[in-house]
DNA sequence: CGTTTTTGACCCGCGC
DNA sequence: GCGCGGGTCAAAAACG
């Protein structure tokens, strides 16, 4: 897979199929002329031109290989959707005495994916629990890693991370040894008012305290599912107020670096198209 | 006094 | 094996 001229590659993705998280080319045109109008001096008007349309280019190319990424993301996740599916309902008995076979077969690299899968069919129940991402917007650098989602939670530690300055608190649900459900919560290091709660299981109980829900009014934010089976497809944008400029760019950051993170822990199997995924999408936050 | 928080120790999987 | 990063335990402290 080369795409290093990405602006010649014209895949044949379905490119309307995603809702455009990148700023338009339509704005850039619009500040193009009114700054022309205004501001620039009208020898300087080419070069801006060029300049403007250089931008517009390489904001196009940038778009597309975000939708390319995505289209792999969502194909990846289909695929283990399936292998999820075809692994449940073939309980792979064999595992032990596949493992001679597959020694054998090594050189092979079989990517016939029923000898490489059923040598862990352990992972693929332990991704069951539904596990789902909330981004929260919480008032205005609140310390306390405490998201008021109705629950009773104890704490049960707290560490620090690599690439987040902000510390990763656990959280268990009170009713704890019956109740299983766990919850992580960590400030995003991208928009410091949004903290990140990852929600693990799920609740054998009622709300312990169903007056004290107090969905904070000002809080947006955005529920994804991470089991494989409703992985990408159904991000959920839940924007209980529309979100305003200011703001904009600095969620726009959370949520690409949050689709960074899903799609490359996703894509670990393959070293060297995780590190060019990331590059690729790493620029494409720096631009915005 | 029961419950929760704090916090270092511990564990475990992974890459070297 | 070793170190590292992430997750958990549990004793002590803090809380109400
Ligand atoms: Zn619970």
């Amino acid at each position: 897979m080369e795409y290093r001229s990405s602006s010649l590659v014209h895949t044949s993705l379905d490119l309307n199929s995603f809702p455009n998280y990148l700023p338009a080319n339509h704005e850039l045109q619009t500040m193009f002329n009114s700054y022309e109008s205004n501001i620039i001096p009208p020898a300087k008007h080419e070069e801006v031109g060029d300049l403007t349309r250089e931008l517009q280019r390489v904001n196009l190319e940038n778009e597309n290989l975000m939708k390319m990424v995505k289209e792999m993301y969502k194909d990846y996740n289909l695929l283990q959707m399936r292998l999820s599916d075809y692994m449940t309902k073939n309980p792979p008995q064999l595992a032990d005495k596949q493992k001679s076979d597959t020694l054998i077969n090594e050189n092979s690299n079989s990517n016939s994916s029923y000898e490489n899968t059923c040598q862990n069919p352990i992972k693929y129940q332990q991704t069951r629990p539904k596990i789902s991402k909330v981004f929260v917007r919480v008032e205005a650098s609140d310390t306390s890693l405490v998201v008021n989602d109705g629950y009773k939670w104890r704490k049960y530690g707290q560490k620090v991370t690599r690439d987040n300055p902000y510390p990763r608190a656990y959280f268990k649900c009170s009713y704890a040894p019956t109740c299983p459900v766990k919850k992580k919560v960590q400030r995003s290091t991208y928009d410091k008012t949004i903290v990140v709660a990852t929600y693990e299981g799920e609740h054998n109980h009622q709300y312990p305290s169903r007056h004290e829900i107090v969905m904070s009014p000002c809080l947006n934010h955005i529920v994804t599912n991470d089991s494989p089976r409703l992985a990408i497809p159904t991000i959920t944008l839940d924007l209980t107020t529309p979100i305003k400029s200011g703001s904009h760019t600095e969620t726009q950051m959370a949520l690409q670096q949050f689709l960074v993170d899903q799609m490359t822990s996703s894509l670990t199997k393959d070293p060297s198209l995780k590190a060019a995924v990331a590059s690729a999408i790493s620029g494409q936050i720096a631009k915005s």
